[in-house]
DNA sequence: CAATAGATCATCT
DNA sequence: GATGATCTATTGC
């Protein structure tokens, strides 16, 4: 996808990554399931503050990778959108794997269903091999790229709550492809 | 199945 | 010095 492609609100983007390929190197899967972080408006994201040495990239040209550390233990990938000077992001929540699974296999040892390799925002950053050194590389430059699959149309996605935040916390701008169960969170089952 | 503890460190107050 | 956009293993019902 292009510059234009990340160029817009952070809710339309989130949605519109549903359904896309996210790529680096040998490994690759679908995207499943995002989540919007706003501006000054979001207590929740990390620009709340503002413009620290951290959230630079965030206040950058859209189209560039925006990956933290957390927890002392994880990396979480984003995409920064909106136009310059605008915050905006997408956090990557969720990958369905489709390249490279012995490879993924590997970087996640011990995971033995293809469901548990990238069903979340800090295992997604392992199973793809995403750390620090990928923070602010351009999308459009590749190694790491966002791809359209076949020509698909806008998928119709599931609107929840974000995970694991305390502000703004019913906020619905969680998007989710109905029923994958390579989302984080399992589809809950039909009730009888 | 649900709840919880522990790991562990960059970032900002 | 506290906090956090998490994951895994373990405990308890």
């Amino acid at each position: 996808m292009g510059r234009d492609f990340f160029a817009h609100p952070a809710e339309l983007v989130a949605r519109r990554c549903l359904g896309k390929i996210l790529v680096h190197g040998r490994t690759a899967g679908r995207i499943v399931e995002t989540e919007a972080y706003l501006g000054a408006s979001d207590r929740a994201a990390h620009a709340w503050r503002g413009l620290t040495p951290r959230t630079r990239v965030l206040f950058g040209p859209p189209g560039h990778a925006y990956v933290y550390w957390i927890y002392g233990m994880h990396y979480c990938l984003n995409f920064v959108c909106e136009p310059e000077g605008s915050p905006g992001c997408v956090l990557i929540r969720a990958l369905e794997p489709l390249c490279g699974l012995s490879l993924m296999r590997r970087r996640r040892a011990g995971i033995r269903r293809a469901e548990d390799l990238a069903n979340g925002p800090g295992k997604l950053t392992q199973a793809l091999a995403i750390g620090a050194r990928l923070n602010a590389v351009d999308l459009t430059l590749g190694p790491l790229s966002v791809r359209r699959w076949r020509s698909e149309a806008e998928l119709h996605a599931e609107v929840t709550p974000r995970i694991g935040i305390r502000h703004n916390a019913a906020w619905p701008l969680r998007f989710v492809i109905p029923g994958s169960p390579f989302a984080s969170r399992p589809p809950r089952r039909a009730a009888t």
